[in-house]
RNA sequence: GCGAGUGUGGCGGAAUUGGUAGACGCGCUGGUCUUAGGAACCAGUCCUUCGGGGUGCAGGUUCGAUUCCUGUCACUCGCACCA
């Protein structure tokens, strides 16, 4: 029996702690059917979800839902990205430990992502805060550290003043803390860095082996990586004095430029260094130019690198008295130093060459420096290639350039390249843009780096055996500088080599490293002996679809693929890549800004769930927009769709559905259908469980997949009411809808289903198959065109439709046809089967 | 500046390999039933001078273009002195 009332508040709950109860979502490895790995970015626990998570939590769900019903073993699991500074901010506000805050908010998260009903296996929730998680991320560590993947060395950081934290270049991008805004400082610290580099060519490479990725992400993760091609050149430094030179100019000390221009080296009218290239204190020492140079780098020491290198800073920059030589062209270069050259890229020394280089060009108008053409645009003769106004930086025929001349630049680029090596001068070489990764931060609520400083022993690493390093419970939270330091229990320890009296490192991981692998804990959330067994990895690894937003296309996705990359290396993993399907979920919006606390726009879950229920929260957020899109919140439309809900239901109380309880399971089933509306009924029905399948499995279009059931709910309201009307037909045609329901409102249907007298749960249901042979129809209907313009829709038996023959007779012998055409020469008849036929006159 | 993407009714959006543009939903208009309804149901809803015209704009290919090509404009996102 189904009561009269739709009553989501009391449906909702119940089949919540049934499922609960019955441990529905619960997998294991040893289940058959093959495996589905559906996965969303865990959440940071924030304190409440808020629609972008309501968004992407209910997409993961309809997958992972619909993959169950169609018999994989699915593994759908969620978690906490615990660690970070928010908790150690409340920490200080509160006086209570990050870790009080960190779980009374997962708690409140975890109710209500279980009043959404997604279909999570809780049984292996992970929390990245937790010792028995964090013991794990410290492992990674000591294995990347075994394997020469990490270092500490001192570097100008990113130093966030607010945060009192250093930060990675991936997160102060544009020289302002992703976390606070604050502006970056520079300051040169002791830091650990993993070596991300050594895997930027197989970083950049795998990238198009992921043809489940969009294209978006793989072109933010290739800038990054920043992959190019040129050559390594060295100019010989001449002597300060060339009269005093006694002796082989040759064997002077060398500078070395990268550039991807080496068919441009005989433009080379000037060198420049970065100022704070290692060279430049000792070139200018006991000259005239020593003062100069060093009030120049003084200036620029101020500030940071976002000021530096924004695309409006003015060029600015000095001759230092010195010269080197070209070494294909022999010529004599000035060298100079110059705010525009990075020190970090490259060498941190580059050719000057103005003519081919826009940079080049304006520091050389500026200073009047030499611009000396050597490519020769097409289409311009060799006395207009002096009249320059900009640079030109494409290809064209070598000329000024000795024997290069009347080459083409691209055959030029090879054959100097060729003579540079030749000559012992440099060598051809790939240079990538991405930077080692940062991982040290000194804060508090993060896992503790296992190292130690011993005075005699040096920097030793913890044994795993003693694993986790715990965080210290004795601290006093305060702004300022990192709590762990306020610790004495913390920062003494043994030294493991020698027994003396250690130092503890007390910087944390970045959270990222903690974010980085736990889809790999998922495989294998309690194992207490490893991070995860290869087994268990090589059954359920790869992610075979990741959600999540496209704001963490580069952080994220990145580190993940490094760590992955890495720990295979390791030996621990089989897999090379960790996510093999992506997909970027849009934006929640209201009044077309994205919803957040800033903007005030934003309309709360738990009111939602609270008006409507979660079946039509979920609904009207995957029937608004399809999932890569950005969605606009509209409180009419979330109406709209529990309106839909509530009509589902009167369908299925229809009292004909009672005196039949439990009947009609059978899909397939021929039967014999009597009057054509029933045909027709059973053809809508098969037609829609086809949209459906196919929207949802290989189009991910959850919102045309549910307006398809709309319009098979309401066809079944006009067949209902038709006085043929089969009560077989109809109660198929309910099931269909609650079964092609079932990812998207799993409550409402699980009550249906259960009123409508079949026991076992909806979500033990195969998903429903179609029948071919119900979608063949008997009339078709035919679009007539003249001259493409639709004039007519006639409808035709199938038999002559389809036939591409019997069809241009038929509708060439009709009447109006014949009326329109008329006096006029048929000069073409296109016929398409089944669809439409356009008739061509003149 | 470079790269990627998006432009369709009053709104969110459909149109799967070029073949009926505007599905489905929201809103709006009128109606039915009701003491009432912000419930439910029914009808209508791109523009139109009723010939037609319409998918940002201008061309092109085609019997036929929202779909393919060229150019252009607008917006969004990412990168931005990387030599």
């Amino acid at each position: 029996m189904i009561k009269e009332r739709y009553d989501f508040v009391d449906i909702e709950s119940k089949w919540q702690r049934i499922w609960r109860e019955s441990g529905a979502n619960r997998v294991r490895e040893d289940e058959t059917g093959e495996k589905f790995y559906g996965l969303a970015m865990f959440p940071y626990p924030s304190g409440r979800l808020h629609m972008g998570h309501v968004r992407n939590y209910s997409i993961v769900d309809v997958i992972t839902r619909f993959k169950r019903m169609q018999g994989f073993n699915v593994l759908h699991p969620i978690g906490w990205d615990a660690f970070g500074l928010p908790a150690e901010n409340a920490a200080i506000k509160n006086q209570r430990p990050p870790s009080a805050w960190t779980y009374d908010n997962i708690s409140h998260m975890r109710t209500q992502l279980e009043g959404l009903g997604i279909s999570y296996d809780w049984e292996r929730e992970v929390t990245t805060c937790s010792p028995e998680y964090y013991r794990w991320t410290q492992w990674i560590f000591l294995e990347l550290y075994k394997q020469g993947l990490v270092y500490r060395k001192e570097a100008n950081v990113n130093w966030c003043p607010s945060c009192a934290t250093v930060l990675a270049n991936e997160q102060a991008e544009g020289g302002f803390c992703e976390r606070c805004s604050s502006e970056v400082v520079l300051r040169s610290l002791e830091q650990w860095f993993l070596k991300i580099t050594d895997y930027s060519e197989q970083l950049l490479s795998d990238l198009d082996g992921l043809v489940g990725w969009p294209e978006k992400v793989k072109t933010m993760q290739r800038n990054w990586i920043g992959r190019s091609e040129g050559v390594q050149a060295e100019f010989i430094l001449l002597p300060v004095d060339l009269d005093d030179s006694s002796g082989d100019v040759g064997c002077g000390p060398r500078i070395p430029v990268f550039t991807t221009r080496v068919d441009t080296l005989f433009g080379v009218s000037y060198l420049v260094l970065a100022p704070e290239h290692p060279l430049v204190v000792g070139l200018v020492k006991d000259t005239p130019y020593e003062e100069d140079v060093a009030e120049f780098v003084r200036n620029l020491k101020g500030l940071n690198e976002a000021s530096r290198t924004a695309e409006d800073a003015e060029k600015v920059g000095m001759f230092i008295g010195r010269y080197c030589l070209n070494p294909l062209s022999g010529e004599r270069v000035p060298l100079w130093i110059a705010n525009y050259v990075l020190p970090q890229y490259g060498t941190g020394a580059v050719m000057g060459v103005p003519a081919h280089d826009s940079r080049d060009f304006v520091f050389a108008s500026k200073y009047g420096l030499d611009v000396r053409p050597v490519i020769l645009e097409p289409g311009r003769v060799p006395e207009d290639a002096y009249s320059l106004s900009e640079a030109f930086v494409g290809n064209g025929v070598m000329i000024n350039s000795g024997r290069f001349n009347g080459m083409k630049s691209e055959e030029a680029w090879n054959e100097m390249a060729d003579a540079v090596e030749g000559l012992g001068m440099g060598a051809r070489k790939v240079n990538y843009r991405l930077r080692d990764w940062l991982i040290s931060r000194q804060r508090f609520w993060g896992a503790p780096i296992p190292m130690l400083c011993c005075p005699t022993c040096g920097l030793v690493p913890v044994p795993e055996d003693q694993l986790p390093v715990m965080l210290p419970e004795d601290i006093v939270f305060k702004t300022g500088e990192n709590p762990i330091r306020s610790s004495p229990s913390f920062r003494e320890a043994v030294c493991p080599l020698c027994g003396g009296v250690a130092m503890r490192e007390t910087d944390t991981m970045d959270t990222f490293m903690c974010s980085s692998w736990y889809f790999l804990r998922y495989c294998d959330p309690h194992n207490e002996r490893q991070a995860f067994s290869r087994e268990k990895t090589d059954y359920w690894m790869g992610v075979d679809q990741y959600v999540g937003g496209v704001e963490h296309a580069i952080l994220h996705l990145l580190y993940s693929r490094f760590l992955v990359k890495a720990l295979r290396d390791c030996g621990h993993l089989s897999v090379g890549e960790p996510f093999e399907n992506l997909l970027t979920q849009g934006m929640v919006c209201l009044d077309g800004a994205k919803m957040s606390k800033k903007l005030g726009n934003v309309v709360s879950p738990e009111d939602i769930v609270a008006r409507f229920g979660a079946d039509t929260a979920r609904l009207f957020i995957l029937f608004a927009a399809p999932p890569e899109r950005d969605l606009e919140w509209n409180d009419r439309g979330v109406e709209g769709c529990f309106r839909f809900i509530n009509r589902v239901w009167r369908l299925a109380c229809d009292p004909r559905f009672v005196d039949s309880e439990g009947e009609g399971l059978d899909f397939g089933s021929e039967g014999t259908p009597l009057g054509k509306d029933t045909r027709e009924m059973l053809r809508r029905i098969h037609m829609t469980i086809k949209k459906v399948t196919y929207d949802i499995g290989v189009r991910f279009n959850f919102n045309t997949a549910i307006s398809a059931v709309m319009e098979l709910v309401n066809e079944l309201y006009l067949y209902k009411e038709k006085p043929g009307a089969d009560v077989g037909v109809l109660r198929q045609g309910l099931q269909a809808v609650l079964l092609l329901l079932a990812p998207f409102v799993p409550h409402v249907v699980e009550e249906l289903w259960q009123g409508l007298g079949y026991g076992e749960s909806i979500f033990r249901q195969a998903w429903p198959r179609y029948r071919e042979s119900f979608l063949e129809t008997e009339s078709v209907t035919v679009v007539l065109q003249i001259n493409g313009k639709v004039r007519d829709r006639i409808s035709l038996p199938a038999e002559i439709a389809s036939s591409e023959d019997a069809l241009k007779e038929y509708v060439t012998g009709l009447p109006k046809v014949r009326q329109w055409v008329d006096e006029k020469t048929m000069v073409k008849t296109v016929v398409v089967p089944g669809k439409l036929v356009n008739i061509v006159v003149r």
